[in-house]
DNA sequence: ACCCCTCAATACGCTGCCGTATGGTGAGCC
DNA sequence: GGCTCACCATACGGCAGCGTATTGAGGGGT
């Protein structure tokens, strides 16, 4: 199960378990190489400084929030509310590997203290909720401001202790009747 | 503007400033006597240890973020939707001393790391949807379900750049037509 | 078989922070 | 004027983490 060498994909892994774990302050050299049993030396061979593993992983996530998944969800044929179901089951998944929805609340706060974090979060917000105003485009007027709120929603029910699907289902309920 | 002997309140309130700044990792001894301009001579003196100062954020802001709020709120006649307005225009505030709006995310992100906090977020958190529930239900079935959708705005929000409370308002118009 | 290149271990100095111990200062009271 | 007490400063030992330098082990190409 233990691979022989390490590759920087699987520092960046272990950033992210150490990330959705223990928070943005939790990114540390010497914890996360004892998470892969391994000294820091290895480290340092495939990052510069703590700060290159940091700009890895937002860099890693903010393609994998923004463009793989609009892109599944934007090739499958079907209605905007058939498309906002995909994307809330979508977002249930809860991988925490690569920055999955598991991961979403730890890196939008890290976005507080990071200018960095707060650069990468930007943009994915900018993008997911332009992408969400297309699909609410078609259903009336307020567009953004629906999308503003959807989004809002789906970002606070991480926070929520119940079943959270159900709350976006509900919204999508009253803004596509 | 500086007093010459400080507080324990004091502590408290430069402990929210430093959470809301720069996060939950954030609350440490030294930092925030240079923040006070006092020695942590001073801290030790107030407090027992680190620990004891977060405890005392905690019972301070469950205490400011339940019991105050609803309070006012609830002895203004008034109907569940004016009540909401209320609500809304408060949770715009942002004070961010003894943990107003303002520091609401940083504290919700502090309970994924420390038991104690999470449990004070989840006391708050059912206290909050419990009254909300109440507002909507004077509206129709599914009171529960409402509240959570509301709260989980409310929270999502804080991360969405725009006019936080026109988000909420719209919400607010679906709900209670 | 050899070498080189990749990757990891170890040891080191440095910094920031915690918590303790102890000493200092000003205000008020007698 | 001296005492007490609340409040703060200073100094110390200890620990955890960063980043560097140096050395060591395997594996592939020739």
């Amino acid at each position: 199960m233990a691979k022989a060498q390490l590759t920087s994909e699987d520092w960046i892994k272990a950033g992210f378990r150490a990330l959705t774990r223990a928070g943005p302050q939790a990114i540390r050299v010497e914890p996360i190489a004892r998470d892969l049993s391994v000294s820091k030396g290895s480290f340092y061979w495939h990052f510069k400084d703590l700060a290159a593993l940091k700009a890895a992983m937002l860099s890693s996530w903010e393609t994998h929030a923004t463009g793989e998944v609009i892109a599944a969800i934007q090739h499958m044929k079907g209605s905007a509310h058939d498309r906002l179901d995909a994307l809330i089951a979508q977002s249930s998944q809860m991988r925490t590997d690569v920055g999955g929805a598991g991961a979403e609340p730890a890196i939008i706060d890290w976005a507080r203290y990071d200018p960095l974090a707060a650069d990468a979060v930007q943009k994915v917000t900018k993008q997911r909720i332009a992408y969400l105003t297309t699909l609410f485009a078609e259903a009336g007027p307020d567009a953004e401001r629906h999308a503003q709120l959807f989004y809002a929603t789906y970002l606070g029910m991480h926070h929520i202790p119940t079943d959270r699907a159900a709350i976006l289902t509900v919204l999508r309920d009253k803004l596509l009747p």
